[in-house]
DNA sequence: CTGATAAAACTAACTTTGTTAGCGACGGCT
DNA sequence: AGCCGTCGCTAACAAAGTTAGTTTTATCAG
């Protein structure tokens, strides 16, 4: 075929796609010549604009990141600020759920993420944190939101309620419980996040006085 | 060669070899020849004992889910067994670093798992909790002790503090004031987690009333 | 305008890895 | 003793990441 009139890739389009595929149908099905297909392609051309599969995965992460707002986190109102960045936080996740095992154990190098990590440093400096204390409120709030992402918790339980009564009552009463509150599965995940970051906030406010 | 006089492999030894494999080369590290090797066998032999390699990672998942300790769920003084419980959770997840990404997206429906979960919300009805509370508490403290688990906070940061400063005070602050107390890295992530299971104690303890 | 260079697509092929098929020696049951 | 199932082996396939080399075309210096 040859160079094409107008170049049919771009490092950008290539990461769009791959997070598309990731998205529908999981991580495994990202293979560099499902991708190139999607994108009308052959899978060798491919590497003309990404050096690696690794370096896509890369990407890819990049893009989900990006996609977490941070303007929340320059509200003068600290605790509305933080609230709201931790709810986007988590549903930047919970929208690419099959992303989340790809950008888990990822260095975090990108800049819009360390600024990130800083404006939320900063925010709980002005709550009234010193230094030290904001650390570790930052790395509990981080295992809060990227935990719940994960979302081990009701996604294990797969059957009935009624069928884990015999052997595991005190799991049914819990299932029964929380799903006479609403919302199924997904609503237990919420409020055991909101549980959590409620506590969080109220223990910052304690600690900064 | 033909049959050998005693069974070199089981599905059991198989597994541990695996856990090995992941433990000191990475999850990218377990191939079915490497392991293969590992025992002194040829990678086709393993299919005798084991269908799949997925069928193999959820050994895998099995054995470390298997050395989580349940009987602190047990202590007459619920603070203290819950605590003990899910530092020692955390604390078999950061065993195997390199294990937490197989596991985390994987289905419970081990026997052991679910009478961890049941042990865990009896705990927390003996607490004072109703069974819908008690699930969202329950959701918390895996979230918290997941996301620590995947350590991406401190793991993010490989630059020395001052590297940061220029671009990101606030960041190099937290740094610097965590360094401080000791630890390194990994105590700023201890502290961390030890910082949201306190709040979670405490919450528990308020809402019981 | 022309020609050299680099970009960007392709085809073909290599390597690694999961998996299957079929062979053969050996233990254990009838 | 004889049969059968076990269990390791060799050989091979298919899928997937990657590389080499070809071809066409944009781009830019002169």
């Amino acid at each position: 075929m040859g160079r094409p009139i107008r170049a049919l890739l771009t490092r950008e389009r290539i990461a769009i796609a791959a997070l598309q595929v990731v998205d529908e149908e999981g991580a495994g099905g990202l293979t560099m010549r499902a991708l190139a297909e999607r994108l009308g392609v052959k899978a060798a051309s491919l590497y003309n604009h990404v050096p690696s599969k690794d370096a896509l995965v890369d990407a890819v992460s990049g893009l989900v990141n990006d996609e977490i707002d941070h303007a929340p986190l320059g509200d003068p109102d600290w605790r509305a600020g933080l609230a709201a960045y931790a709810r986007g936080y988590r549903a930047v996740f919970l929208r690419h759920p099959n992303a989340v095992a790809l950008l888990a154990r990822r260095r975090v190098e990108a800049d819009s993420a360390l600024r990130g990590y800083d404006a939320l440093l900063a925010l709980l400096g002005r709550a009234g944190l010193g230094p030290a204390d904001a650390a570790e409120v930052a790395a509990a709030l981080d295992y809060l939101v990227l935990g719940s992402a994960m979302e081990t918790f009701t996604a294990g339980f797969t059957r009935e309620p009624a069928e884990y009564r015999p052997q595991y009552p005190a799991l049914a009463d819990a299932l029964d419980g929380s799903f006479a509150r609403g919302g199924g599965a997904t609503g237990l995940d919420d409020r055991g996040f909101e549980f959590g970051l409620g506590l969080l906030l109220d223990g910052v406010e304690r600690r900064a006085r």
